[in-house]
DNA sequence: CAGGATCCTACGGGATACTG
DNA sequence: CAGTATCCCGTAGGATCCTG
């Protein structure tokens, strides 16, 4: 009411919105930075990232197939190879997915001590 | 083993998962954005971020605080009023997050586009 | 090797009611 | 007004088994 904006960007279906649902989950930041040095096979990828399950790996990628941002390659061979690699646009965001990261890594000590401080404040 | 980085990014301990993590959820990085201008009073909070429950907006409030990104200021008066602020190191953050929405704006256009084209290439 | 199909659990998160 | 406390549900996501 007070705030008529042309372009409301608290609105559900504003870009940035769609984006954080999109990279909300904990996968698809790092399988992009993951492919950041060039295209990895699926089973590469299953060992590179400390944690995720061969489901959500599957999951994740044919997401961001599907969103344009990795590119899908199958060699027909046996057995078979499949390859992941960023697409121009998935490149694209590997720049601001940057800042981000150098965010976290100059200030998320600060962030830690931060958690400590509030008990230790006295 | 094959991968023995002296610092590996995609451990699951390192500063750019941990944010991640806590940016991961849906509310986080609004509230941060939507704390841009300057400080803000609870209810106005809620009613400015569309959609965001009482609850979700107490839960990452506090956990922000805690984190050291956000000041809750306390005015001892009938009725309550308690505002909200970034700190220095919230406002750090605003710059990478500036540059996410930044992409989000300009391509996900494009990706809805490529999410359409799937199975419009026939 | 790449991944589909299932089962199952944890928890994010909404709705509601109550309080200082 | 600014919360806290409960109840409850959907779903993200792990574990496991199976196939081309």
């Amino acid at each position: 009411m007070s705030t008529p904006r042309p372009y409301d960007p608290f609105a559900r279906d504003c870009p940035s919105r769609r984006l954080l649902d999109r990279i909300g989950d904990r996968w698809t930041v790092l399988l992009i930075t993951t492919l950041e040095d060039g295209p990895r096979r699926f089973s590469e990828l299953l060992r590179t990232v400390d944690g995720i399950s061969q489901k959500m790996l599957t999951q994740t990628l044919r997401s961001l197939e599907a969103d344009g941002l990795v590119l899908r390659t199958v060699h027909p061979e046996i057995p078979p190879r499949v390859e992941y690699e960023l697409t121009e646009l998935g490149r694209s965001l590997l720049e601001p997915l940057g800042a981000l990261i150098g965010w976290a890594t100059d200030h998320m000590g600060e962030v830690q001590t931060s958690r400590g401080a509030v008990s230790a404040t006295a």
